[in-house]
DNA sequence: CTTACATTTCAGAAATTACTGAAATGACTG
DNA sequence: CAGTCATTTCAGTAATTTCTGAAATGTAAG
């Protein structure tokens, strides 16, 4: 397996992100090159096209498995196991919110539901951060929750109106909309 | 400085989860600590509170400015600095979104737009990818620039709607909805 | 069962990141 | 402008994470 130039320089740059990303070099340079890629893969061609020992392939695809960020596929009358990434895009960015908010955010939820059932502990302020805290993210994730419902189709079609969408809200039980009016002039 | 062990439980949480939201565990200490704070506080007794070295806290404190998620306070007659975090946990998520985006997706999205820019490299199917994959962030990122204007008022409408907006949605310009039926039963 | 791969595991090496203490710098005060 | 206190810098060390090669395990076919 040789890399083209263009596969190459985005392979590089995933790697770098990768540690931005909470994943390590090898995990993004794997994923890059899977998702550039028309055919699956093997995990010897991975090794060769990314120069990395096969002993870190290996845990590389582990650990994107781990994040249902790759599928697992099969070649008749080969036994080797052949990778790739799924082809729709919203998939994956499904996938990837799904995945980061179980390991980004729900155990904070547990902990502050927690901290919360341990009943007063004296410290007013802090109590009603965290209470405050766990509202919003409540919040959030049963918003995240509604959306993971929606068909990609409405919600591309959410993204493109955009601002547009705050009129309709407005719109909608205009008894919640409260006095206050910014920049009016 | 003694921590109660409501805000001892808290910061250590913060601390181990550090790691997977990008920043260590100091950093993550040291903005629980002050999230949980209703005084500012000053470097010597987050040191305390902590149990970290002074220069730990110094280089803490300047990584939570970086990202914009602490602010400068200042108590008369004391030439010590004293942080505390924005009150406000909308404004407090707003600043992390676009921190975020800053550092984990607008670097890809210009290398993206740089491969673009080097012209057809003899490989279709990556360069379609790599389009495909731009499109996908710049729709993704226009979304959020249009919800970042919002004001919080009618971000909140709009999260507790949750998929009550799908409809809304729907009734805009119907045209655009396509024959596509599931779940009518 | 044995051979022939394919894949995983894992202990140690390498690389990276986090943390500390000491020294340097900055900034107010008398 | 000397003294004092606050903060930052930074070189060295500690801790953690990543990566490798070798050995172990898994698996299909003859």
């Amino acid at each position: 397996m040789n890399l083209t130039p263009l596969q190459q320089e985005f392979v590089l740059h995933f790697g770098e992100m990768g540690s931005r990303w909470g994943i390590n070099r090898t995990v993004g340079q794997i994923y890059a090159l899977l998702f550039l890629s028309s055919e699956p893969l093997n995990a010897e061609q991975i090794t060769e096209g990314l120069g990395v020992s096969r002993s870190n392939t290996s845990m590389g695809l582990k650990e994107l498995q781990a994040w249902n960020l790759v599928r697992l596929r099969h070649v008749p009358n080969d036994r080797r196991d052949y990778f790739t990434t799924p082809e729709d895009l919203w998939e994956i960015t499904r996938i990837l919110i799904a995945e980061r908010k179980k390991r980004e955010i729900d155990p904070t939820l547990t902990k502050l539901r927690e901290l919360e059932m341990q009943g007063p502990a004296g410290d007013n302020y802090a109590e009603a951060r965290i209470a405050e805290l766990r509202e919003m993210i409540e919040l959030m994730t049963g918003f995240y929750d509604d959306m993971e419902k929606l068909e990609t189709e409405r919600l591309v079609k959410m993204m493109t109106l955009g601002s547009k969408i705050a009129g309709l809200i407005d719109k909608t039980s205009g008894a919640l909309t409260l006095g206050r009016r910014k920049e009016v002039k």
